[in-house]
This record gives C-alpha cells, sequence and structure tokens, in this order.
DNA sequence: ATTCAATCTGGATCTATATCAATAGCTATT
DNA sequence: AATAGCTATTGATATAGATCCAGATTGAAT
C-alpha cells in the first residue's frame, strides 16, 4: 500500500484517532474504511439527544455546537466543536446521545462505527489513550467553563471566551487575533449564560476601550494584554468605593 | 480458587470495574492483587491538581469531593463522590490530574494503578466500556450541572441538588428521604454557584414550606412532589403581574 | 424590488441574589 | 474551661444583569 499525500491524507495525518487510518511506524494506510467522510451543511444535525449510540466523530472541517435539552425545553449549548476535537462519545454512559450535536457551517466528520472503535481499541494501545484523553480533556473543558461561569462576571465570561477561541484557531494554525465567529449571538449567550442583549453590550464595550474590533461575525483581538487582564479585574466591593460610603448609624436612625 | 464471601468482596462485585478482580463467569478473583484498598481521613488529599496521573480509583465507602482551581486561586467544586463512583480519570489529558480529590468523611477507595489497568483495558472489553461509561457518565452529570447553572435560579438549583443526592443514596440501597449530607453549606454553595447566606436562607424556606426538615445537616425530605415541583415554578414575567404594571408614559412625565 | 424573518443594538426598568454585618453554636486544642 | 476557629443563620442593602421593548440592519425568498 502506497503513501498518500493528498490534502486529504495530511489532515487525516494530524488527527487524534490517526491510529485508526495509519500504521504510525511505516505510515501506511490501515484501515481507509475508517476514513468514511461525510459533508453536513448549516444546521444539519448530527446526532440528536435520545438517538441509538453507535459511533463516533472526528470534525474534519467546519464547526458545530453540542447541546443537552432541559426537561422546560431549554437548550443549553456544553461545548463548540473545531476540526480535530472528537465528538458523540456521551453516548457511551447508556447507550443513546445524551447531546444534540448541530454544525453551524458546511462541515465534514469522520465517522468511526462503533464496531470498528471496538476493534481498533481492542489491538491499539495508541487508539485506546487516545480516545480516553479525548474525553478526559473535554471533561476538563467542561469544568473550565463550569468555574468561569461561577466565579466571573459577564465581562470576564466574555473575554475568557474569546482568548480561548483565539488560542484554539491559533492550535490548529490559524490566525489568533482576526477570526470569524461560526456561532451567533445567540449561541454565545446561552454557552455563557447571559442574555443576548449583554453579548451585544459588552461586545461594544470592548470595542470602545480599544481591546478588540468587532464587525458582525468577524472579531479582530487589539490588545491581548488588556482582553488577558480583563478577567482579573475584580470589582471593587462596593462598600469601599468614596461615592458609596455606608453609614449605619445613621441609616438605622431613619429607621426608628 | 474458592469464592471469597466476605462482606469485602460482596461490596467488589457491585463495582463498575468488578471485571477487573472477577471473572465473570465462575465469580472467580482474577487479580486480586488490584484490590489494594486504602483508608482516608475527613479532609485528607487523594491527588492535587498537577500532581501525576498514575492511578484511577473507586470510591468503596464515604464520600469526597472533586475541585479544579482558578486562576484567582477559587476553588470549584465540580462534583461529589459516593462509593461505586470512578474518579479520577482527569489525568488522562495530559498526564497530570486537572482536579483536586479531597475526602469528606473517612472513607475508602479502591487504587488502580495506571499499568494494571492498561493491561485490563487491554484483554477485556467490559472494562474497557465501563471505564468509557463511568467517564461518558461523569460528562453527562456536568453538563447536567452546567444546565442548572445557567437556566434555573438559587431555590430551583437547591431543589435538584437535594432530589439528585436523594436518588444517588437510593441507589446505592439508602433512605431517599432521610440522609446527611458529607458536605457544609459552603461546599453546597460553591458547588451549585451561590452565597452561602442564600443556601441557608432556602434551606429554611425549604423548611417553612413544608417540603423537608432540616437539622444540622441531616436532611429529611417531606414531601417529594413539591421539591419536585420547585424547580419547575417558573417565574411569571414581573410585566404580567398585577401589582407591577408598568406605566410609561406616567414614569417619563415624572422624569421630565 | 419587495416582503418576511432573523439578527443585532440600545434604552428603561426590575429583581434575584451577592455582599456586608452581627450573632450564635459547635469542635478542637491547650 | 477558656480560647480560637470554623460553621450556620438571619437581616439590611446594593447592584449586575435579566427582561421587556423597539428600531436598525441583514439576508433570504418570492
Amino acid at each position: 500500500m502506497s503513501i498518500n499525500t493528498s490534502l486529504q491524507t495530511s489532515l487525516c495525518k494530524k488527527c487524534c484517532m490517526s491510529g485508526l487510518c495509519f500504521n504510525q511506524a511505516d505510515e501506511s494506510i490501515l484501515m481507509p474504511k475508517v476514513r468514511s467522510h461525510k459533508v453536513f451543511h448549516k444546521s444539519d444535525i448530527l446526532f440528536h439527544a435520545g438517538q441509538t449510540f453507535d459511533a463516533i466523530y472526528i470534525l474534519r472541517s467546519g464547526s458545530a455546537k453540542s447541546s443537552v435539552l432541559a426537561n422546560s425545553g431549554h437548550e443549553q449549548i456544553n461545548r463548540f466543536h473545531y476540526p480535530g476535537n472528537l465528538i458523540g462519545f456521551d453516548g457511551f454512559d447508556n447507550g443513546t446521545h445524551a447531546q444534540t450535536l448541530k454544525f453551524l457551517e458546511t462541515s465534514s466528520v469522520c465517522r468511526i462505527a462503533l464496531v470498528e472503535l471496538e476493534k481498533a481499541v481492542a489491538t491499539s494501545a495508541s487508539i485506546r489513550l487516545n480516545l480516553l484523553k479525548g474525553m478526559s480533556h473535554a471533561l476538563n473543558d467542561e469544568d473550565k467553563l463550569l468555574m468561569s461561569l461561577n466565579n466571573m462576571n459577564s465581562a470576564q465570561r466574555l473575554s475568557s471566551f474569546l482568548l480561548d477561541l483565539s488560542v484554539r484557531f491559533e492550535k490548529r494554525g490559524l490566525s489568533s487575533n482576526v477570526f470569524d465567529l461560526s456561532m451567533t449571538r445567540v449561541d454565545i449567550a446561552n454557552y455563557l449564560g447571559m442574555a443576548i442583549e449583554t453579548v451585544s453590550r459588552l461586545l461594544t464595550q470592548l470595542q470602545n476601550e480599544q481591546v478588540i474590533k468587532v464587525n458582525k461575525r468577524r472579531v479582530s483581538i487589539v490588545d491581548f494584554e488588556k482582553l488577558n487582564q480583563y478577567p482579573l479585574h475584580e470589582r471593587e466591593p462596593y462598600f469601599l468605593t468614596t461615592t458609596n460610603v455606608r453609614q449605619p448609624n445613621i441609616m438605622q436612625a431613619n429607621v426608628a
């Protein structure tokens, strides 16, 4: 079997599950049948919550969001996915997907049927490890989100979000300071737990403060330093601000 | 090898990783050396964030909390652990633990060294599946928490928390309506993303409404129905309440 | 071109809940 | 049994950000 040097194959080699398709030693193709690439379009759904779990996927291009559904019917986005991300392992828990995965733009994925995965995992220690790594990474990512939701205000959450995206783009060899958001403001608000209006206001605020530039979905980070410090700005306790000195004795007197 | 019918062994048989220690067919002990039980006490730490990842654990008795640390130094609890829970797989991501695990009371764990785990996982399909299931379950659990943080108010979050505990106790064959919290109010507040004062106030409120009874750490669920409905009570939009009809014209007149 | 539906911004208002404060009970240590 | 240090409860107050509204802009479909 000869070495395929096409763009497709070079993408595959960077994949965290590349051990599925290549022999690490001689880079020859091991299991080409796993490479069943499928193309989806904006708003297409890869799997619904509740659907039978029969495969995991790797995002090759484009972007997607995964979300869970509350009893109330409200969607909660828990992750945005970019090329290289492992998707769909939420189904291991009980054999059906707990999440819904929806594409944000035209995208392609590599589907690995469970039977194939099981075979691969049974034979290859590196594939085993990569699978566990991918799941553990997702878990750690969610911990970070949890943390930011609980300990940061809206401005801090939004700036952290932008920085996170920047890092993820950079890791993929793209620009870290100019990028396009593939998600809507509604998605961002949902993910970060705030109202769209707040997202919008904060974006303009960051722009006014010369930290970023925003034009529709296009974001340019102008001042990384400031954006980085943003999440650190702790609000001063209000009782310490000069304009708001509390005078409890007087207040009590008024009440009496 | 004869069948050991001691309490210890019976506990082990219920374990999600029992395949590590028993042959499913004849229930004989396969790898007794994996069963290295260790006892810890309140506030003991099983592993710190940053520590080298060299084993995963199963909680046998007691309880624990896992948390991640923010740059600011603030702890964020992401999970409470009870017997049967798989612990420590956060380390797969990059070889060091991302979380810190602290015991809430005297507890014992079963330690499975990575080398042992790797051997077991290489040979047993059921152990592989159980490991993946455990991780996937943890992920889905965190999704639920994320959801409740973003879409529920404090009262709803607290009642969901109590119901979740109740279910977990019941699954372990314990009382679902009377149980002791092993965590402090501070821990609950941290986990649920609210102030301790709010936790305290809501607990007394729930008690006043005859939904639960609280005495220190002891919680009794009096009315499951009400507690269950609590998270569903949606606040009415304020513009619809009779006492708060907006009269924009008059307001504007006052300002002018 | 024109209509219709999203999507985005901005202003006004309200409220859930954090924060500050004070008190009291419980534990552990000496 | 005194001291110190957690833990929990309750009250008063401030405010961040949600909610409601409306106008502007964009984009798709006819």
